[in-house]
DNA sequence: TGTTTTTAGTTTCAGTTGAAACTTCTTTCT
DNA sequence: AGAAAGAAGTTTCAACTGAAACTAAAAACA
């Protein structure tokens, strides 16, 4: 009664794939994010920033955007903060008016390297006893799930 | 000049594992959302909603957020909003007089059923040639790894 | 039974994010 | 050179989300 449509209602949430890995990432992204959301009051977009400054030093927001895989509208904001708190500098570029060259101050790499330690210890705790095959099966299958998205359009 | 802490400053983001676990999850999720986010204006939220009531037809919001691991706030929003669109039901639960046993309207049941196929063609396209062998593998990598963040805490 | 504690669910508030529109500067085209 | 097209960033707007406070009802307890 009141149920016409009884058939065919098998779709099953917890083994879709999509779901999994949505569920997967929340749980690894909280765990990282503890290592810096609080203590430095850090937002993902920041740390991320920080991290490809850290390394690459000196890059226009430009680069930023292409290396964190971030929308411009988000680095912009992370910049901008980071600025604020003068974990960052703009230097002007002589080759572009419309950009800046931006790099980490003395305080952005001391802030750098405490939290480094901190998210590599993390993984290495989220990655405890999995064996380098499988680390690399994992990372051969994204890759894989990618190569499909773009060769089906999604 | 000018870059003291020189050194160490070699945190690599791109082979960070939470890094890729995000990249690889957004690339993921867009691709499902193509199949209900403009063409039925769902959130992920009611979606997920809709897909746990088209399985286990009556719930309280309750037992729908332990099953979709969304929080409270979320699912609240979702129902309501559902309600709006005379998708899901409330019907007073004669067991508890604070919660309301929840269910897909006939047109809820139609949505879903159209949904459904498509979620699970982009499923098999986004996991078109790979082995049952490597899903397994994937999964129980992912749940390695959340075993490992209970167990230190993170 | 009456008080306290817990639980279900909602609302409010603040933070994050993306799309689209906009400004400024650069590049291209004629 | 001057106009048109494109690119770098910013701002505005709207949507999603979670934490905390709140309401109402149930369970525990004394």
């Amino acid at each position: 009664m009141t149920t016409e449509n009884n058939k065919d209602r098998e779709f099953e949430l917890h083994s879709f794939f999509p779901y999994l890995v949505r569920d997967f990432y929340a749980e690894v992204t909280r765990a990282v994010q503890s290592a810096y959301r609080l203590d430095y009051d850090m937002s993902p977009a920041e740390w991320r920033c920080m991290a490809i400054l850290g390394k690459d030093q000196t890059l226009a927001a430009n680069e930023i955007v292409t290396l964190s895989s971030m929308g411009k509208v988000t680095v912009s904001r992370a910049v901008k903060r980071m600025q604020e708190r003068d974990w960052l500098v703009a230097s002007s570029n002589s080759d572009d008016g419309r950009s800046k060259m931006l790099s980490l101050t003395n305080a952005g790499v001391t802030t750098y390297l405490e939290i480094v330690p901190k998210v590599l210890e993390i993984e290495n705790k989220l990655l405890a006893n999995i064996s380098e095959k499988q680390k690399k099966d994992f990372l051969d299958m994204i890759d894989k799930v990618k190569k499909n998205r773009n060769i089906h359009d999604l």
